[in-house]
Order: structure tokens, then C-alpha cells, then sequence
DNA sequence: CGACAATACTAGCATCGCTAGGCTTGGGAC
DNA sequence: GTCCCAAGCCTAGCGATGCTAGTATTGTCG
């Protein structure tokens, strides 16, 4: 049934984050502010937070509620499926491919 | 106002493709073709079509309606205005950003 | 204890992705 | 010419995604 084909940007970034900041640091908050970091683009955190839940709803990332190393109140911590990580994989090589043949900076003037 | 932040992955690759194909050849079952040729990815002709009409509402995208030069009855060609190349060209740094340091095949398995 | 800060979570709307069609028109058969 | 067909444009409408504006809960510190 839900056999998501697509991500959309939103997601497939936030999916990325999860898999950049590793089991132990991928909540909410740190996925906000790693994608702040590193695309230099604003987002807020309930649309990253939503995001996630609707890929876990269907099968793309999953998560548990625990308490941090460091002690504090449990947060929820997400990490892509496998059927996650093969559907950022296969977009990414489609964009590669269209991509391909065009300069990287040919749109920037 | 229609200042939009993000391109859907359609709408994306749509666009890519109008740049693949050039001003002579980008009307929609070619572009549409062109995708599915570089992605291996199918995709409804109405699906494109409708993309291509909502970029070109928020400014993204530009066409005309012009008979082909071998004859035959008109076509709508697309091009991205200069706010839509700008905007895939940013789109494309910021999942640059985020792939590296990342295999390009770390989910396949 | 009470206030504060961090974080999870919800409601609801605008936009995007897609399917299932209908409409128009150039060109060929006759 | 006129009848037909295929190419290709276009629309309606629904479910998925992106986002804003919040509320609820719970550790920690004074």
C-alpha cells in the first residue's frame, strides 16, 4: 500500500541529516540545527519533526523515545529503513544523471 | 507572493530536463521522454504538464505556444527564467552539501 | 516548591504529485 | 473538400508534502 516513489526535498534532506548525525544525535533539534549548518537554509523544527513522522508512517525511518547519554528527558531519536536508505539512493542517482553533462554553477550567472 | 523556496523533485527534474533538451525540443511529451530515458523512472505527460504550468505561475518557468519548425499543429515550449535557474542551482548545492562525506552508493546494500 | 527551558506533539491550510480523463487541430485517405 | 485519427494541449480533483502557529509535557535549577 504505502509505496512511497518519491521524496520530497524536505524529507529526503531531513533523512540525510539522520544518517550524518548517527544513532546518537539525530532528535529533532540537532537535525534542525545540522541542516541550518550545513545548507545554510532556515527550517523549522515541527516541519522536520512532521516530516519525519509521515516517512515513518510509511516505512522510511523509524525511531524510539530515550533518555540521552547525558541525562535529561527522553527525546526521540530517528533513523532511516532500509527501504529509506535504497529510495534517497535511487533519487540521488536520478539527479546525478540529469545533472550530468551540466556545469555545477551554470544556473548562478 | 509567490516567492517560492524549494522545488518539488518533479518539478526539479522537469526543469533539468527543459535545460537537457534546449529551446528547439522542450515541449512536454519530449520532455517527458527525456526523463524517463535519464531516470528510467516513468512519468505521466499530465503530471509534467501541470508541473511545468505551476512553475511558470510563481515565475519559475516561461513558454510560448509556436509551430515546430518541420511543421505539424503548434506545441508549448518551456525554458527556466533566470529566478528558476538560480533556484536549481541552489536546490543542487545544498544536496551537495549534504551528500559529501557520504558514499554515493552507502544505501544500496 | 515554582519558574524556566527544552522538546515532543497537534491542527490545519497551501502547494505539489498524480490519475483519469476531455478538447483541439494538423495531416492523411479518399 | 470532408472524414477521421493521432498528437498533444489542457482540466478536475484528490491524496501527499511543506509549513506556520501554536499546545503539552517534563527535566533542572533557584
Amino acid at each position: 500500500m504505502g509505496e512511497k516513489q518519491t521524496l520530497g526535498e524536505v524529507e529526503h534532506h531531513v533523512l540525510l541529516a539522520t544518517v550524518r548525525l548517527g544513532a546518537t544525535a539525530s532528535y529533532t533539534a540537532a537535525i534542525v540545527e545540522e541542516l541550518e549548518s550545513v545548507t545554510g537554509r532556515e527550517v523549522a523544527p515541527a516541519a522536520v519533526y512532521i516530516a519525519l513522522r509521515r516517512l515513518e508512517e510509511s516505512g522510511l525511518a523509524e525511531s524510539e523515545m530515550r533518555p540521552p547519554a547525558e541525562g535529561g528527558r527522553p527525546r526521540r531519536y530517528f533513523r532511516p529503513t532500509a527501504a529509506g536508505r535504497t529510495l534517497m539512493a535511487e533519487s540521488r542517482r536520478r539527479f546525478e544523471a540529469l545533472w550530468s553533462g551540466l556545469e555545477p554553477g551554470w544556473g548562478d550567472g
